[in-house]
DNA sequence: ACAAAGATTTAGATAAGTCTAAAATATAAT
DNA sequence: ATTATATTTTAGACTTATCTAAATCTTTGT
């Protein structure tokens, strides 16, 4: 009988969930950056969710907040939901990659656990999402990340594309337009060490990209060899 | 650019419109009884909605609210939203028909046009909803009811199951249990004048039934011959 | 070690939606 | 036509989520 928690509460959990990956705390500031809220907004908020019973957030003044075991599972929940879904806008309705994280995003505050179920049954119970993201399982177990961002990878080293940031549609479509989707193949061929510029052929074609940090570090991947 | 309606504001024009099947006058109390708030919320809530711009109701002091244009194009949009969702939730993820009602409710207020037209195509069009209600157009034309309810007919008249009250699952599937479903033909073989119950026969076999009037007042029937 | 800068928290306001209790109005009954 | 009853509205309060401006910590640079 765990009191159901508002569209904005699940908002915030789910924000401080990424930005810790699940560990470790995080500052007001970055929760009131990644919310789009006023730092004032997220003091506020936080406080009451560690005043909760159970308490969803540990909050210490001027040290930030850590999710509980409770926060955590509230926001696997949801986060579930959210990949869930998006797989489900795309394979079903016919979504593009680009919509479905909008829609997504007001849809898994909404739906049942039946809802949930009958979605992940009809797609066959997947582990990834659209955009590569690994999917909480059913009693909440968030697979490990086991890659990094592409943006620490160095000439010579070969990776796979694991997961890609989702929630800027430009950004998507820039991407599928580079082919620069989950799955492919690809080797640096280059760094630039002054301004991080990488340089990566794709499969063995011979295609080139330049690539800088704002967006290999929205890219994550899988080290080969 | 008209402004997004809260899920609340949606809720209530809903409810004005099925108390007032559109057209008319609606008492504050009605809509308090009906969405189970207190008569003060109500008067609140339809006192902004008049005030609102453009206004959503025509409201006068004492003598209830009425749906303006806007607000009656408002409410028929949700009912869209709902009644697609409904045979969706059926057709595509198999909720039982006194499922669907409780999700479409929560569901029908956080889906986009996209969404919308996309469920409607997947669905080919259709212009009647899991329980018979009859669904709005694209254009938000809502189709004449061309029935009345089954407590209206009297002994030897025909008729066919329209469409039934789906807010009560318990209800749902007490008629399912007894036959009662949309497109079922019968024949009124008796009534009885002081517990105004109706005795019906079911199709062409001797499958007779003893309604109360709380059971045929919630079930519309078209009238045969 | 201490002042300046930066981040965080408090204080005070606002808007949406709800409630209960009291006041006002309308309807029905004598 | 008055009075009694029922309905509706107002008044005052509470909760959630947000803001801006002011106060208070923390961190950093010298
Ligand atoms: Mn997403
Ligand atoms: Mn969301
Ligand atoms: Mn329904
Ligand atoms: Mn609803």
């Amino acid at each position: 009988m765990t009191k159901r928690l508002s569209d904005k509460v699940e908002d915030y959990l789910k924000s401080i969930y990424h930005l810790s990956k699940g560990e470790g705390r995080v500052s007001t500031g970055q929760i009131a950056e990644d919310m789009d809220v006023s730092p004032a907004s997220v003091t506020d908020m936080v406080q009451r969710l560690a005043a909760e019973n159970p308490p969803l957030l540990d909050y210490r003044k001027h040290q930030g907040v850590a999710l509980t075991g409770d926060g955590k599972k509230a926001a696997l929940e949801i986060i579930r939901h959210h990949r869930l879904l998006e797989l489900f806008l795309h394979e079903v309705l016919g979504f593009s990659w680009d919509q479905v994280h909008e829609e997504a995003e007001r849809l898994e505050h909404v739906i049942s656990e039946e809802f949930e179920e009958r979605v992940a049954a009809v797609l066959g119970n997947p582990q990834r999402g659209l955009h590569g993201e690994p999917i909480p399982s059913r009693t909440l177990e968030m697979p490990d990340p086991d890659c990094c961002h592409l943006q620490e990878l160095r000439t010579n080293q070969r990776g796979r594309i694991q997961e890609v940031n989702d929630d800027d549609p430009g950004f998507l479509r820039y991407l599928a337009a580079q082919g620069l989707i989950p799955g492919v193949e690809f080797e640096v061929i280059g760094y630039s060490m002054y301004d991080d510029n990488l340089r990566i052929q794709i499969g063995d074609g011979k295609e080139e990209l330049v690539l800088g940090a704002s967006v290999t570090s929205q890219i994550q991947v899988k080290v080969l060899e």
